[in-house]
DNA sequence: AACAATATGTTTACACTGTCAACATTTAAT
DNA sequence: ATTAAATGTTGACAGTGTAAACATATTGTT
């Protein structure tokens, strides 16, 4: 196979670059297919042959910013191994962090339902994401509320609530 | 002056409550100016007698919303007049409802700041609107912490919280 | 009542957008 | 080497926001 390197190298990649490029700077509202590809100096229905309209490639950049979501989350308990409590304020600040410092990732991660007409990015992947960003901030909760023996219960509860409020804070 | 009833009866407050109908059906993705002045039977161009721009007519159907918002929760409040633990909940359960039955409008509410593409509402004017909508909600649980004799220096913090977690648990 | 100023609405035009169809060319498969 | 598939380009189309020039209705002033 080796979908690289065929007219341009690896075109597809090269415009999930772009475009997250593109949306850093320019926002969602600056974004355009027409920009991203003269950005790749193709023509401005290249991107057609790797995405089947502007929505499939938004929602392959969201991909992208999830990746980073959640490597940020992962190094944030990494930095305190064996410490459940710093890595759980760690992470808070990491979380809040990122949102502040990427105003225009929150509204895509967040706002990234089915509904939404920033992207129809299928539902299972995009639930493979949430839960992976979710699942490291679950554990360590978990794990935290785990060494000041709260009762195993309300795990789960307060776990959503701590998420909820985090991420209340950062909006 | 009274503004109405010149030409068209008037034009002003018919886009603003087409642009909300239309924002309703079709969320905002499908939202245009040419549409909305279509649903008026006037021209494509005739809004602009009346908002600079897109934004601004967006911006002013997102007034309509905060207002529609507030009235929810003032409703909240006076259905269970000096019963502030009740009053708590019952808001609880109204923002997030009035979030869950309109996914657009949260959207729009909460990522309206000056940085958004979706609207550039004066800040001063955004901010009364937030401020009145937070306001009901502060006094409330304010007042139901004063009730539960809770410490006065903790409500401030105590309030941004639920607030933050009532807003985390609708998003 | 007559006229000027202003408010409101229309027509036309332009650049930009997403997307489709037809065509061209490069790479891979046989 | 020939065919099939993958990739890229050109050209077209409808829809968009918005500006300019023009037209008409309403208001204000004398």
């Amino acid at each position: 196979m080796d979908k690289a390197a065929y007219h341009h190298g690896d075109l597809k990649k090269a415009l999930i670059d772009n475009g997250l490029l593109l949306l850093n700077k320019e926002g969602i509202e600056g974004f355009s297919l027409r920009k991203v590809a003269s950005m790749c100096g193709v023509s401005h229905t290249a991107p057609y042959k790797h995405f089947k309209d502007k929505d499939e490639l938004i929602g392959e950049i969201i991909d992208e910013i999830w990746n980073q979501f959640y490597v940020v989350l992962r190094k944030a308990i990494e930095l305190y191994p064996e410490q459940p409590e710093l890595q759980v304020v760690e992470m808070g600040k990491e979380y809040v962090n990122f949102m502040v410092e990427n105003p225009e990732y929150l509204k895509l991660l967040f706002l990234s339902d089915s509904t939404s007409y920033l992207v129809r990015i299928e539902e299972d992947r995009l639930n493979a994401y949430k839960n992976s960003a979710f699942k490291v901030f679950k554990d360590t909760v978990e794990n935290y509320f785990k060494e000041i023996k709260l009762s195993k219960e309300l795990y789960m509860q307060k776990t959503l609530t701590m998420w909820s409020m985090v991420h209340g804070f950062a909006l």
